[in-house]
DNA sequence: TTGAAAGCGCTAACAA
DNA sequence: TTGTTAGCGCTTTCAA
């Protein structure tokens, strides 16, 4: 049924190995003989058995990217356009990426073990790194390749593209501030999360630059979904003395906030600020359109794919560690008191 | 470096043959055996060569799907959230999945060739059907397994789920005719898909049941992003006698058709009516919120991916063509003239 | 209950 | 320039 090398070798009357390297384009095989022998593999509709060529050749030509979800779906936005960037970045590179999701824990463990051992893949893509990270000791104990989009804490050596949260919280709060904003809240990403801690760092020490204590800029922690960023902007609104800004941790929680706001008879940009991290292409369009930190995302995913493919084929990396500046997005959510 | 049986069996003093039957639970291998190898393979922390594996037993577990991208990038949330049903049931059944982006043409039809014939993954899991869609006859003449998601224009057999579209867009312009719309805008997809035949199909049936002239039902194309949403809206908008209302034929591109009335000082859902379809999460939390049709993303993803595995594993199907209704969630978005 | 041996489809030394 | 041979790590007859 399936075309093999040996239909080629029975049809052309050459060996197997003959064909084999023809097809590879060998230069110790007559052209004569190349020429004959792609002419028939085409014919018949030939393409090699992935498995045999890579049973023998020991790479797999495929990345691997595991996403954690918290809860049991991932809807984010973020993670679609990430995933686009390395897609098709990969297809370009003659990559193939294999794509799970796991929630973090053992599950997720096995998973990244027997993709290893396995050999299933010949890289990893490590998105949404978090404290004390497990997935990046395994990846080092392993010694597998891997880059990180994301900073680890502890001081681990491992290639990483991440965005600067600390400055460009810093900032979106000078631009908060100058417009007369003294009492901030904060929707916060589960802490676990290493950006969480980066941009959250952001967010606390503009605003001992700015002399706001720390009752006058509430920190809630929300899961990263508009539902989340409601339910947590709804506390803050409600609260005995509201906040006139609202800085959330990504842009989904932002929209969040956004509801909560305008369920309360609230114009935002107006009677509140609100503003979000990401800059998904949702944000441009919101209404009103969402002030907001600009990562190019797509852009990350396609770094990072080349980087872990670079490594895989043991070429140098120019650059190791990438640390890009998000941009301040100003657009109309956010406005003076 | 990395554990295969060999290690195992030398290791235990048994043999090859026996420590692999040990490991897949054989049960002509006595008790003691099967905990000594299971014990030193834990130890060793052995997982079997997926390649090795699958060149012998002629099967891949793995589920491939390959997005079809207009354009550079696909971060479309509708796919994100049918990945995250499709990856998150595979993962519960024991599958991998594949995922490629590949614009339709020539470059997507050798990718799915390639995987066919090179037998990178088991079945597929087409989506967004299209008129004459090339894939689905390659598939079929090579009697590879697949589900779709959506149905095709000519009397193609195939499994596929699908949710009637015809169907919603009649319930959709009912509500907004009974709203007292006279004048209804359409924002069309690209003509070339499948879903947007049914979906159009149910708007120009309904204004011929409400006796509203095509005259008064412009219909424009757009692209599916809210980009394209806003580009055709505003068309729409500053047209010499403007519709009361548009129906947008994805969520994405009633976004962008709210910005631009929304940039036009209309209030939506007063000064005009939008929907959407599809209820992607995002659609909650507009504002204002969405009225749209909803269908069970997330849920069509796995019960795709189920058919398909239930396709692959030789069982059969209970329903072999799912066709789901939508249903009509009235929110803000929409109100009387 | 166990082991020897063949073979999945391919690539790559080594010979001819 | 070509063919012979071995082997990637695994499963599975077949024989012991």
């Amino acid at each position: 049924m399936v075309v093999k090398l040996k239909d080629i070798a029975d049809a052309t009357g050459k060996s197997i190995t003959t064909v084999s390297r023809a097809l590879n384009d060998y230069d110790d095989v007559s052209e004569e003989t190349k020429a004959l022998v792609n002419k028939i593999a085409k014919e018949l509709g030939y393409s090699p058995n992935t498995w045999a060529q890579r049973l023998q050749k020991q790479h797999t030509d495929t990345l691997g990217l595991i996403l954690p979800t918290f809860g049991p779906r991932f809807s984010d936005p973020f993670f679609s356009e990430l995933l686009a960037g390395i897609g098709n970045r990969a297809a370009q590179l003659g990559y193939d990426i294999l794509v799970s999701t796991r929630a973090p824990g053992e599950e997720e463990e096995i998973a990244y073990r027997a993709a290893i051992q396995g050999k299933r893949v010949d890289g990893f893509i490590l998105v949404r790194t978090r404290r004390q990270d497990e997935r990046i000791t395994l990846l080092q104990e392993s010694d597998f390749p891997f880059v990180a989009f994301g900073r680890a804490e502890e001081k681990l050596d491992f290639p990483f593209v991440d965005e600067d949260g600390t400055h460009g919280m810093k900032v979106l709060v000078r631009h908060l501030t100058a417009l007369g904003h003294k009492k901030i809240g904060c929707l916060a990403p589960p802490p676990e999360l290493m950006f969480a801690h980066y941009r959250l760092q952001g967010f606390k020490e503009s605003l001992t630059e700015a002399g706001i204590q720390e009752s006058d800029a509430p920190i809630l922690v929300g899961d990263l979904t508009q539902r989340g960023g409601y339910e947590q902007a709804c506390k803050l609104l409600d609260s005995a003395s509201p906040p006139t800004a609202i800085a959330a941790c990504n842009d989904l929680m932002a929209f969040g906030a956004m509801s909560a706001a305008q369920e309360r008879g609230m114009v935002v940009g107006k009677d509140i600020s609100i503003t979000g991290f990401d800059d998904i292409p949702m944000a441009e369009y919101s209404h009103p359109p969402l002030t907001t930190l600009h990562q190019p995302i797509y852009e990350i995913g396609g770094r990072v794919c080349e980087m872990l493919v670079k490594l895989i084929q043991g070429e140098a990396l120019k650059e190791r560690y990438v640390l890009l500046k998000p941009e301040l997005l100003v657009r109309q959510s956010s406005g003076s008191v």
